[in-house]
RNA sequence: UGGGAUGUCGCCAAGUGGUAAGGCACCAGUUUUUGGUACUGGCAUUCGGGGGUUCGAAUCCCUCCAUCCCAG
């Protein structure tokens, strides 16, 4: 029988996993994936009541359950990274990271190490013959974050739940009576959860005022407490009021100085080329020409013109996307195969 | 010190006798396994202070205070 390790983190999603795994005749285990543990200012780590989910559903299930301990890596390479990237002036994807460090890297092999012939995760995805396809609900395709798998890991990967739409899956889960079948999605980067991005990197980094500056007149409006916090296209948390909404249209790091604009039209709001860097192709890299690319999760796909250059590529968007960052992926796609994208250059935006 | 102007929510700003629009910001919620965006809701018993006229005033009158501009 076929031995498939479901990575379980006490959600729905990955509880029907296991579930229809298990009902598809394969010797499943559940397995929970210790990365993050730390309390912080104002939030309780949810990951006891996380793993206890798992553990419960996986007992209801009747399958084997263990505890992957990757704590030290996961800071190292989703935490530190990010926070880094942060410090660097640009605005990373951490679940990107995650994905292809943690879930598709160091849990794959893990689970082969322990015994297993396949992996599994509760991602809206899937995969035939090695590529890597957008899930039948495209409202809810999880491919953006998939990217920067290596089509290798594909191979040893199963996303049951890329073949239904999320109500589906509910429902599902909730005819199996499984113990999570009510529980809420989670949402925003797993670690940081409640508090938000700017309370988890004030953990990290020193507070330094700075100046809100009005880049079509020039005028400082205000001050802020860090330009690491902020980001392209961000309108809220600037506290400086007046007519019109204000955005971020710009950082000087060095000066620690924030730009922002009333102007919807802006330049920098609008990018038509986009330059990108650490490309990544999950099957070998595709000829230059027309694809559809995706800016942002659940953003739509977009035709642009892709010109490769090795490590990185240019993209001639046909429509503009709004407030793309530095530190961004964008993710390429021909028709429903997600071929693989790049990280957004500093340079570009 | 003369002359002029203005004072309405943290900010911008409608409202010139009929019982306080709207926008920004902020807060809450929704959407979302990144940042961010978007959407919905909340947000001045009160109009610089004090008197007065009136059935009734932010709107009219008096007075005081504050700020700004021009004179000097």
């Amino acid at each position: 029988m076929t031995k498939v390790y479901v990575g379980m983190s006490g959600g729905v999603d990955s509880s029907l996993t296991a579930a229809l795994l298990k009902e598809q005749g394969y010797d499943v285990t559940g397995v929970y994936m210790k990365n993050w543990t730390q309390d912080l200012p104002g939030m309780r780590c949810p990951w006891a009541d996380d793993l206890a989910d798992a553990k419960r559903v996986a007992v209801q299930l009747g399958i084997d359950f263990k505890v992957f301990d990757f704590e030290k890596e996961y800071k190292q390479k989703v935490v530190d990274y990010m926070i880094n990237e942060y410090k660097l002036g640009r605005t990373p994807n951490p679940d990107i990271m995650c994905n292809q460090e943690v879930k598709f890297k160091l849990f794959l092999e893990t689970a082969l190490d322990d015994g297993a012939d396949l992996i599994a995760t509760g991602h809206y995805a899937r995969v035939k013959d090695g590529v890597l396809k957008q899930a039948v609900d495209t409202n809810k395709d999880q491919t953006y974050f998939l990217y920067r798998v290596t089509g290798e890991a594909l191979k040893n990967t199963l996303f049951p739940l890329g073949e239904f739409t999320k109500p589906e899956v509910r429902k599902m889960a909730e005819e199996r009576g499984l113990y999570t079948a009510a529980k809420k999605d989670s949402q925003g980067i797993c670690f940081v959860g409640q508090i938000g991005i700017r309370e988890f990197l004030s953990q990290y980094v020193e507070e330094k005022a700075g100046s809100i500056i009005d880049k079509q007149t020039g005028k400082i409006l205000g001050q802020h407490d860090g330009a690491i916090f902020y980001t392209v296209g961000q309108r809220h948390g600037l506290e400086v009021g007046g007519g019109l909404p204000y955005y971020v249209v710009g950082k000087d790091m060095d000066k620690n100085d924030v730009y922002v604009t009333t102007d919807l039209n802006d330049e920098n709001l609008w990018k038509p080329e986009l330059g990108l860097v650490g490309v990544h192709w999950i099957n070998g890299a595709p000829e230059n020409g027309t694809y559809q690319i995706r800016v942002r999760h659940r953003a739509t796909l977009t035709d642009a013109e892709l010109i490769l250059d090795g490590e990185t590529a240019r993209l001639i968007l046909k429509h503009p996307e709004r407030a793309v960052a530095a530190g961004q992926s964008v993710v390429i796609y021909s028709g429903e195969d997600c071929l693989g994208g790049g990280i957004v250059s500093p340079l570009s935006v």
